[in-house]
DNA sequence: ATGACAGGTAGGAAATTTCCTACGTATAGT
DNA sequence: ACTATACGTAGGAAATTTCCTACCTGTCAT
């Protein structure tokens, strides 16, 4: 299994776009699929959508695997760990923000 | 409160850069900064950090407001819920795939 | 073998982002 | 009033990203 570690930067490159964003969705709801099934819910010629599935293999978050003469992408999820975790700290302050706890927090100094 | 949504796309974008997600770590950390304090951090002119500054504001991740001839900066982590949202789906995708790993591991160490 | 199909790479144009220097605005101190 | 400070905007160069057309490779069908 591959455990290499993809730094944080690429990973939220990778997700900048609302393409490659849209391509994670739609291997999350229709499972793993060729290339040609993908591309066709995008607006653009199949070497620049070529591009965008290379950024999404090169930051590990799909896989490829050759199945006659088509290519299987699959999801591989593992590597949004790292967006959730980086996210993870600042999430008692949007909660918090929603419950109007605010000016406490300000009070507050944070010691985790 | 504002409850003017960003769009979903501009705060993934927002996130991309490395300077910006350490302001927003930065104000996290310590709480309500002058771009003084926070630019120190970072190895560029003060117009281009005030560059990234703007790209934050306008997604609403930061407010400014001003206090004598500085302008404290201060989180609003709210936006980030929309990334959280996001993520979500996938949730159970990369913790099934953790739990596949650690049970490799797990292995592994009884083996040994 | 030949052709059609699936999907990639190469090279480059256009758009966007990042960063710079120069300058503008507002506030504070003297 | 004058100067220094804090921070922004303007305009442009350089780097990066996105997208294109043209071409290459590998597989399937005839």
């Amino acid at each position: 299994m591959n455990t290499e570690r993809v730094s944080e930067d690429r990973i939220f490159a990778a997700l900048a776009s609302p393409v490659r964003r849209e391509v994670l969705r739609l291997l999350r709801e229709e499972g793993p699929q060729p290339v040609q099934r993908l591309a066709e819910h995008f607006a653009m010629t199949r070497p620049s959508f070529s591009e965008h599935l290379r950024v999404l293999r090169e930051t590990g978050l799909v896989t490829e695997n050759k199945v006659g003469r088509q290519r299987l992408y699959r999801l591989e999820a593992l590597p949004l760990n790292e967006v959730q975790q980086w996210l993870r700290p600042f999430e008692r302050f949007w909660r918090d923000r929603l419950t109007g706890l605010r000016d406490l927090l300000d009070q507050m100094d944070d010691e985790s």
